[in-house]
DNA sequence: CTGATCTAGGCGAACGTTCGCCCGAACGTT
DNA sequence: AACGTTCGGGCGAACGTTCGCCTAGATCAG
């Protein structure tokens, strides 16, 4: 490793103060244009680059933005992360922050691990994901006043920026593209009681199903983990109901429990999406791959991510928000499963 | 913002200077008991941490580990990220060390963004991903002698560390299964001639099919690039053979591309795992889901990982690299698809 | 011609560490 | 008693920047 380059060197180079230099690498004004020229001339000629390091320590900033996420387990899929951390890296870099992942702490060390990064200047601010209702993370950084934005929602009493998927206007749609295939009794796979993500879906669900005179059996909404076999399990319960009453259509609140319910129907000897309808949530890759293809509602993921930093390089520049609580609806993908788009 | 607690009022509380704190908190021998414990006693009572800037400045290194991937397609999915992240940032942060993802950039530009990674001391080394025959970064990188590890292989006459999946090894266990099936004429989906990765599997193929003294026809390997759409074109033209001469088994390079395959079969009233076995690469989660479930071949991720950060960590530390060439081998995951398993 | 204003650029200091060297006291040895 | 060794801890310097202040000369108005 040959020894660097530093500010010092291109000064010797182009016969001013090493302080000069530091001004026209940072486009301060009071530098005479032939100065300037020589400087960036002998900056080129030297390769030059500021260390970063150096800066940070300087200006008392770190330039880097926290992340952690939930591993998801090994049968499952996490099918944003791709997307979401190409976008949020790029956002990042455009204003010169970088991202830094760390690994999702165990509950009980989570405000430790925050404490940490805080105060030992590692990060400048937060992304949050994997909000619920509760969360110490958002009542620790609140509490101290580290910025931070969410990826999702949490206590509604609480104030703090976020970024969410306008799950309800997603679950709206669903729910009308449905009737407007002539379906009345549509059924839906959701999450237990205290996942928040899930009440917000729902309800959306209910509104669409209330605009359109329709009544809800309660025995249409089953609860349970987010798994394929949940999704199984839940759509066989509906099987069981003699033709005449059951459900002509099935939405899932994500496209893994969908995926479970296209097998449970398929096991039947019935057709999805000619039988029954099946609807999912998130666009997963596999979606348009699978038989049939499952419409599904895909996440603007790429704009959250934007968003999400965006906001956050301005609450970390201590510049004001003037929409801290942004919601972006999803897009529904009609495809063969409920019966729409190309059949195959 | 309070300002931040330094080593110095640390120093004040104890009573000693600020370079004694700063050997106690490095663990370095030259302190007496008793004063130590002072030492930690302030530490902990004003929560002090040190702040990696300022030490990472004099120390010389940013403990960031560089890191970018090629994002996919919308359409197609990353089967490994989110463990490979979850793996690399882990054994990264047990040694003291970060991640930097950084956007990939685009090919004209590769060598540009690492050279700024480099010359702006922002990172201490690189984690290169998906390789290929030629790769100017190798080629850069070994020229200026800075400390990286590829996930991947490149040209052979390339000496640089590396981890990689051993395809060979993958497809050899792969053949041999069918085989041990029964299965005599085995067909390959395969990628473009240009493809390293691809190589090095269709190798493992035809080791195993003549270890069992088979003979392999031209007409059944067919290259095509990665997509779904590419294995239901080539398993088509399969599909076209008579009966008696046509592949009773379809190996593709990658699962994406034996959904591909499957498809087309089921397409023809054909049973899969029956008529025809098929067997991908990757695992990719949804794979147990599909109709029948998916046998391929499970790349070793976590090990991956923690191997190329491990090796990373010590190259960057100047430490001597006792196998700097990591093969792994993938492991085969048998299901109902290859006719293995149980059924459904 | 004088004094006020502006401009280009220099200079010292600081950001929070770690490193290497130094010194004084205590101890053991001859 | 004189000397060498060891140990605990202090001190100056440096890592590569940016920031704010200062100044010498140029410019300008009256």
């Amino acid at each position: 490793m040959p020894s660097r380059v530093t500010i010092k060197d291109v000064a010797t180079r182009a016969q001013v103060s090493y302080q000069t230099v530091s001004k026209v690498v940072n486009g301060q004004a009071q530098v005479s244009n032939e100065t300037r020229e020589r400087i960036w001339q002998a900056i080129h000629d030297l390769g030059y680059r500021p260390h970063i390091t150096a800066r940070n320590l300087r200006v008392r900033a770190s330039h880097m933005l926290g992340y952690s996420w939930r591993p998801v387990p090994p049968d499952q899929f996490n099918p944003i992360l791709d997307k979401l951390l190409q976008s949020m890296v790029e956002a990042a870099e455009k204003s010169g922050y970088h991202l830094l992942p760390f690994p999702c702490p165990p509950d009980h060390a989570q405000i430790q691990v925050y404490r940490e990064l805080i105060f030992s200047g590692r990060v400048d601010g937060f992304v949050l994901s994997s909000t619920n209702l509760g969360d110490q993370r958002i009542a620790y950084l609140l509490d101290t006043g580290f910025p931070f934005v969410a990826f999702g929602r949490a206590n509604p009493e609480w104030d703090f920026p976020y970024v969410d998927v306008d799950g309800a206007a997603g679950l709206r749609a669903a729910t009308e593209h449905l009737l407007s295939l002539g379906h009345q009794r549509i059924a839906l796979i959701g999450w237990p009681e205290d996942s928040l993500t899930g009440k917000f879906r729902v309800r959306g669900y209910l509104e669409a199903m209330q605009a359109a005179s329709r009544s809800v059996e309660p025995s249409w909404i089953a609860r349970g983990e987010h798994s394929a076999q949940f999704g199984e399990t839940a759509a066989r319960q509906w099987l069981d109901v003699p033709t005449a009453q059951r459900p002509t259509a099935i939405i899932a609140l994500s496209d893994l429990m969908a995926i479970g319910a296209m097998n449970a129907i398929q096991e039947r000897g019935l057709e999805v999406g000619k039988d029954i309808a099946v609807v999912g949530f998130d666009d997963v890759p596999m979606a348009q791959y699978l038989r049939p293809p499952l419409t599904s509602l895909r996440q603007p993921i790429w704009e959250i991510g934007q968003q999400i930093v965006a906001m956050l390089i301005k609450l970390v520049r201590g510049e004001p928000l003037e929409e801290p609580r942004v919601l972006l609806p999803p897009r529904l993908i009609a495809r063969a499963s409920s019966g729409a788009g190309v059949p195959g």
